[in-house]
RNA sequence: GCCCCGAUAGCUCAAUUGGAUAGAGCAACGGUCUUCUAAACCGUAGGCUACAGGUUCGAUUCCUGUUCGGGGUACCA
């Protein structure tokens, strides 16, 4: 059963429909939906404009046709108004608003949730980023992201795994155990450069430091083994530290590693072989990429005998789908968007169904210091990290900015800005609305008003409380919206709305008074405007504080 | 060359997936604390939605070009 804010939609859109058929007109596609502005009403409908073009006259009059058809003949709907166009505009009464106080009051966290994805199982991997190095601001952006995501996925039901997926062998992690073991002889006294393309952070002479402890002094570069090894658990750790300052932790870390030692590298490059999918050329080893919807046909196995980064990728995507995966979800910065076409084309090669599978990119994080773009690179070691971006601003605030915008553009993050005026920052808009109505509460039990289970609703009538209850409705939709964009952006600004809706009613009206009846229904609103504003909260990782 | 994103107020971004007079926050100017928290509220100013066409009752949104930014187009990940 649905929340009876659709049941009036549906209603309305039925007596629409029915008036259309009592008047023997043929029927048009129109919408029925919740009005933009609060003086359009509460919900709207175009079915004048859709209906204008086969019945060849004004919007206006035949919505006012429509409209002397069915005043008064809508239960809870108080007046029907045209404007301008042909907008049909409808007005509830106030008793449908005020019915929601006590359905939030009583479901709380589970307000108008129906766990649609109840019993499916759902893998968000993000992050990923191998062990060479600490996690920078734009993995942040990942990192958030793809933690707000699962949220959503956890609040509508779903069973949610979050994975992490690393590879620590390959050039990189030689290029990073090269790098240490460089700082390691300089640490006894030598003059060592670092190599070509190996990593300089100030970090790395850290690890070397720790080695030596660990080791002793007297390793040289044939135990690289052992300095790969220690690098790569001492950053992972750091990583995963970073991870959890922001409330984030994975339940599953696939390593990369497993693929081959388990022969699952091997099993799929065997099987497109067979299916005749690929083919030689130059020495290496091509998969046909083109005949399944790919750019172009791509190399799996390098004239070296060595598999590109493809094959791995498409070994891990078969064990997701084997793992009996529902929906499948890959978090990717916008680099790694010509990569996935191959993934799918590959799984569809071997047979399988790649609907399951969402790839959601993100675009890039600009950095800027006072205006000024900075350019940054892990192994120049030139970057602004993860860990001292929360140094700064604090997990609250470092969340809520990688999900205020759209994934689809560049965050642009100006480090001055996020240090300085942190209560310029609308994190702390929300968080304050939230603490000013706990305070209420406080204050109004020190005025002695310990129950308010009996107020009378009916008091609930000002323009700016119906607005507000009217946001508090939506809550469901923006969850809807929230799963199927799979775009978190749309928690923020609904709940950056029903903050200002609060503060508004906050300056105009107080809420606990000498006029008890009044302050017990007040009461009942506000304790109902913080469960959904911390329900919102919750869902993005952002604490609600009961004081500020 | 080709592919993917973006371009909206001085700056950073919205616009409920095609609706009505394109909205917020900063920054600028003016007003509101004897009250449950002024991290708030109210007002003024700010726009040819990059440009040119097209689709229709109606376009910031969809289509085709063009310009400018970012990313890709590896036998790097």
């Amino acid at each position: 059963m649905r929340n009876f804010e659709e049941q009036m939609l549906q209603t309305i859109q039925k007596m629409l429909t029915d008036t259309l058929a009592g008047l023997g007109w043929e029927p048009v596609p129109f919408m029925v939906e919740r009005s933009r502005k609060s003086n359009f009403g509460h919900v709207s409908s175009n079915i004048a404009l859709a209906l204008a073009k086969n019945q060849k006259r004004r919007p206006q009059d035949i919505a006012e046709e429509l409209k002397a058809a069915l005043e008064g003949k809508i239960g809870g709907v108080e007046k029907i108004e045209i404007l301008s166009p042909g907008f049909m505009n409808f007005f509830f009464l106030p008793a449908y608003f005020q019915e929601f106080i006590p359905r939030i009051r009583a479901q709380k966290a589970d307000f108008q949730r129906e766990g649609t994805g109840r019993g499916k199982k759902v893998q968000v991997e993000f992050v990923s980023a191998n062990p060479t190095g600490p996690l920078t601001i734009g993995h942040g952006r990942q990192a958030v992201l793809g933690d707000a995501i699962a949220r959503i996925f956890e609040w509508h039901g779903y069973d949610v795994t979050r994975e992490y997926y690393f590879n620590d062998a390959g050039r990189q992690m030689r290029m990073l155990g090269l790098s240490v073991y460089a700082r390691y002889r300089e640490l006894l006294g030598e003059t060592l450069e670092i190599p070509e393309g190996g990593y300089e952070g100030e970090y790395i002479s850290e690890i070397a430091q720790h080695y030596m402890e660990r080791y002793g002094k007297g390793r040289s570069e044939k135990d690289l083994d052992t300095f790969i090894d220690h690098a790569s658990k001492e950053i992972f750790i750091t990583i995963q530290d970073s991870l959890k300052r922001l409330g984030i932790v994975h339940d599953v870390y696939y390593n990369e590693k497993d693929l081959y030692s388990s022969g699952k590298i091997d099993s799929v490059l065997a099987e497109l072989k067979e299916k005749g999918y690929t083919y030689e050329e130059g020495g290496a080893v091509w998969f046909k990429a083109s005949e399944f919807g790919a750019e172009k046909d791509r190399v799996l196995v390098k004239n070296t005998g060595e598999p590109t980064y493809r094959l791995p990728d498409i070994a891990y995507h078969r064990e997701k789908i084997l793992r009996g995966f529902d929906l499948i979800v890959d978090i990717f910065g916008a680099d790694h968007h010509a990569t996935y076409p191959d993934v799918k084309a590959a799984l569809s090669a071997l047979g399988y169904d790649t609907s399951s599978i969402r790839v959601l990119l993100h675009q890039f994080v600009t950095l800027t210091q006072d205006g000024e773009k900075v350019k940054m690179s892990t192994r120049k070691a030139n970057f602004v990290t993860l860990d001292e971006l929360i140094d700064i601003a604090g997990p609250d605030v470092v969340r809520y900015f990688y999900i205020m915008r759209n994934m689809d553009s560049h965050l642009n993050f100006d480090i001055a800005l996020a240090q300085k005026q942190t209560d310029e920052n609308p994190v702390f808009y929300l968080q304050y609305a939230h603490a000013r109505m706990c305070n209420i509460l406080v204050h109004s039990s020190e005025k002695h008003i310990d129950s308010y289970e009996d107020a009378d609703l009916s008091l609930l009538s000002e323009p700016e409380i119906i607005e507000l209850i009217g946001i508090m409705a939506e809550f469901r939709d923006v969850m809807d919206l929230c799963l199927t964009s799979l775009e978190p952006m749309y928690m923020t600004n609904y709940l950056y709305r029903l903050a200002t809706a609060f503060h508004k009613f906050y300056s105009v009206h107080r809420v606990v008074t000498e006029d008890i009846a009044l302050s017990k229904a007040r009461l009942q609103l506000i304790e109902a405007v913080k469960i959904i504003l911390a329900n919102g909260l919750r869902i993005l990782g952002i604490s609600a504080p009961e004081k500020m």
